[in-house]
DNA sequence: ATAGCCATGGTAACGCTCAAACACTTAGCA
DNA sequence: TGCTAAGTGTTTGAGCGTTACCATGGCTAT
């Protein structure tokens, strides 16, 4: 690895020179700006990384803990916050919690001596659970910036990029209620994550709101033991008179619709479905599911901005939480 | 940030007794190490990672290139290079290349300053299309040690991670052969990667070895321009006798399968399909997708291990190419 | 006394930057 | 003409947080 040291061997002058040279120093003369410029392209010199961020306290490099890769979303924040990091100079570490708070423990502690700037998170399943945020407010009161991201935590004082979730799904309900549907259900896989219980509220409150609708609402909350597929041809079975399924998940809409049109139903006639599905499925299913877009691209870059912009800025401001905008994208499996 | 001088102070001893105490050193006093120890839990003390890389030349921080995290064989192969390199503590900085010569080139860059201690990556599809190495062989002429997976170049002299998709795809057609299929098509998104290529001349090879099959082979080629639901159209259009499909890449394969279902073939009895997806995709279909399992789950810790190991016996050794088993795991699309 | 041991302290170095000090020129002025 | 003042362009030195190596000082055993 060439350094500095060898540079200014090389050309006879002082390390410091060099240094100077390399950083367009007014100070340093014009031709030996040249020389030493130079030299260092002809060795191909690369400031030691290492070395600034000792020299600078900064690291130009994120933390990003996100709970599963192999979940699209995630995947696609992600992809978002490592392309919006690069584009402002930003190195990006991931980690994944695998859902366990004890990853997630060991990956922030692991990380917050240094290695980097700031934190981009989404909490761990296990974690929101066991409502357990210690590790997280000893790295937000040692004065690590953290942002966290659809999974966040009321109780802990940083900057938050969410989605209106109650909303979303409230519209989401209030659509099929317009379409006239007498029997809507919900059905998630992340009934226990407040992302979940919020899309769930929504439901409820849309159904509680409109007075002609009659029927008990039904939450159907599928967990990790169960197999999904009989989960929905339970809920066929069970609910003979379903009209209106509204997926707040990833992947249960898709399947309710295979298993919908399996079943012999005509989709949109005599039953609509909602996903919160991204467009990725779409390849998967005839007629197209209709979605609530997460715009989820957009997440994921407005949290590497919130979290750049807290570490130029300083000065303590109050905290934020931005509401990125949902839109319901009907398709085939809507009128 | 508390530091070892901060310790040192409170306790009145130097900096470097302090830290031989905290390294267990034997020239250290039994009690005085006790002491340290007491106040470094106490303040919460964490070494310093970017002074002890400088000083070691160590980052103990590996930097992985993946052409696309949405692809979900890459996410997973992040997966589990992720949970290998944790496991042995080592941080991971990704870097997405999207397919593009260009950031590829950019991260290699950025990175080979003491960033990272060695790099995990597969080539993006533009570098393999133009052919251009020029900049990962820098890398490795600097010394800094790199694992190739899946999409690898023979011409780089480094550690390489692989399946046999020759092999992988011969025994697959190998397969609908066997059960007497007469019309095979290959379909493809990745006919321009050395992977497709390889796995294309595996099925045509399987044909050719066959002395009684009569059909000319058919390589269906999707390219990011084309509506894969089209082309599967096109496919059953224009090859109206087809009783086997083979697809090589993550979702034709499926895509496959609704569109035949729709068309009303009876599947496994009059068309058998195969795909190189993932299980994920299973959950959307029905009868459940034939399958190459790559094991990209292994792909990704062998590649972590074999560049630890490199990183741990710096002798220079022969370089290996470590060569992943597949398994065709026969689903309810064949016979 | 002197060797030998123990516990601790001091210094340099990793590669870099920044402030301050230092030469060396040139201009300004009595 | 001689001396200071004000630039130039460069070097020196300190310091970021660590650890490795060597030095020191006090003690005990010979």
């Amino acid at each position: 690895m060439v350094t500095l040291k060898h540079l200014a061997e090389q050309l006879n002058v002082s390390v410091s020179t060099v240094s100077k040279a390399l950083n367009n120093s007014p100070e340093i003369g014009k031709e030996t700006i040249q020389r030493v410029k130079e030299l260092a392209k002809h060795l191909n010199y690369q400031p030691n990384k290492m070395a600034l961020s000792l020299k600078s306290n900064k690291t130009n490099t994120l933390g990003v803990i996100i709970p599963d890769v192999l979940n699209h979303f995630f995947a696609k924040a992600l992809y978002a916050i490592e392309m919006e990091a690069s584009k402002q100079g930003y190195n990006i570490i991931t980690c994944v919690s695998n859902e366990l708070l004890s990853k997630e423990e060991n990956s922030l502690q692991l990380l917050s001596n240094g290695s980097v700037d700031g934190f981009i998170m989404s909490i761990a399943e296990e974690t929101q659970k066991q409502n357990k945020t210690d590790h997280i407010s000893r790295v937000i009161d040692r004065g690590v910036p953290m942002v966290l991201f659809d999974r966040v935590c009321d109780d802990l004082e940083c900057d938050k990029v969410i989605i209106d979730d109650f909303g979303a799904a409230y519209e989401a309900t209030k659509h099929l209620l317009n379409e006239g549907r007498k029997h809507i259900v919900l059905i998630s896989d992340i009934e226990k994550l407040s992302v979940g219980k919020l899309r769930t509220n929504g439901y409820l409150k849309a159904l509680q709101d409109d007075v002609l609708y009659k029927e008990e609402p039904v939450v159907i909350s599928v967990t990790k033991d169960d197999n999904l597929e009989e989960v929905v041809d339970n809920l066929f079975d069970s609910n003979k008179n379903v009209d209106g399924i509204l997926s707040v998940d990833n992947t249960s809409g898709v399947v309710a619709l295979h298993k919908a049109l399996k079943r012999g139903y005509k989709i949109p006639e005599n039953l609509s479905i909602i996903g919160f599905s991204d467009k990725n499925v779409l390849v998967f299913t005839e007629p197209k599911l209709s979605t609530i877009s997460q715009h989820t691209f957009d997440i994921g870059k407005s949290s590497v901005q919130l979290l750049i912009d807290r570490l130029n800025q300083k000065s303590n401001s109050e905290h934020v939480t931005t509401t990125i905008k949902t839109k319901l994208v009907l398709r085939g499996t809507t009128k």
